[in-house]
DNA sequence: TTTTTATGAGACATTTATGTATCATAACCG
DNA sequence: CGGTTATGATACATAAATGTCTCATAAAAA
């Protein structure tokens, strides 16, 4: 199959669509369903994906791309404070929010993939030294530890693509919620 | 089947541990997996459970109950302040985060129960009022809808329940972290 | 336009999960 | 202890998903 080939790029990407958006609602979902949400045959899709454990992997790898391209300018741009970066990304991430929860979903399967697993480490690594480098410049509190600030900052992710998929908020308020609580808190 | 006999409730309440455990892991997991992780026959699971999708939803109103059995008396407390009440739900349901996750992991399946929507809906209903609260109080800062606050306090739970699982915090350790993020955030 | 090739439709084999039924056994209850 | 009954093991039927293959067709590339 030549990836340069128009047909094969289009059917490639409806396919990981669709995968995405119904994996991620029912883990469930047969091959057979994805196709047809991809307006696609099931024999295409077999042409991508050798298994379903294929189709999921690549979706996977897919998401972190994306994931990856929004983050790193962010991360590695020096002229940002550290707490602005952890803003700015946690803004980037909003449209993405059903990436990521695709990710979050499918976790036990993706987390056995070699490049899954590298691209994980890496955005962990990336936020991580984010983190350590605000708690040292006394931007974020030393009182909370570096997994636990990480973990919430995934959950603000979450929760923004939970409350937008409920229709209850904008990606643009969700954001703002987000930031907000997450630096400053619910206290009044 | 007599609930009064102890091969009964033992069998039952085996195949619910099991069925949360696997499920939540791996919502594809087959009843034969359930069933020998519970070490009961899988006969004997059909015969209490009559479908898949039943042994499901009788998971998710047990993980319910024991919510509910947690929060009621701590949000029904006259002498606590609703500020105080959030913190204490949140502290009392770090030992049950793995029933709170098993409970979004299938979200899809158990939503479409009945018995399991009421329960969801009580849930919801008190920790609004209790939102409402305090924000009238002014505990809770107004410029935060509702609908988030509850969201981000589910999400706490939700890192709590992961980092407990990555090893990497004691129940006891992810309870301060959540209650000190979520009112204080994580400015310094 | 001509050639190449990805696609859709369908048949097919295989595996696996689901749910039912039976029967001897062992655990529980009175 | 003796009767009741839940259980385990097993066989069975059915349905559904998975993955492979073929062939005519349509769409892309040359």
């Amino acid at each position: 199959m030549n990836t340069n080939d128009s047909r094969v790029s289009r059917s490639r990407a409806r396919l990981i669509e669709a995968g995405k958006e119904l994996l991620m609602k029912n883990p469930k979902a047969s091959l057979k369903e994805v196709a047809e949400v991809a307006g696609v045959g099931r024999a295409t899709l077999y042409r991508h994906f050798e298994t379903r454990e294929e189709l999921i992997l690549e979706i996977a790898r897919e998401c972190f791309k994306l994931t990856s391209q929004v983050l790193r300018p962010i991360y590695t741009d020096c002229k940002l404070s550290a707490r602005e970066k952890v803003r700015r990304g946690l803004e980037a991430l909003m449209p993405l929010a059903d990436s990521y929860h695709f990710l979050l979903s499918l976790w036990n399967i993706a987390e056995g993939d070699l490049e899954v697993l590298a691209y994980y480490g890496q955005q962990m690594d990336d936020l991580t030294s984010l983190i350590e480098q605000a708690q040292k410049d006394g931007d974020i509190r030393k009182d909370l530890s570096i997994e636990w600030i990480s973990s919430i900052i995934d959950a603000q992710v979450y929760s923004a693509w939970w409350l937008i998929g409920q229709g209850q908020a904008s990606v643009e308020q969700a954001a703002g919620f987000a930031v907000t609580s997450l630096f400053e808190g619910i206290n009044a």
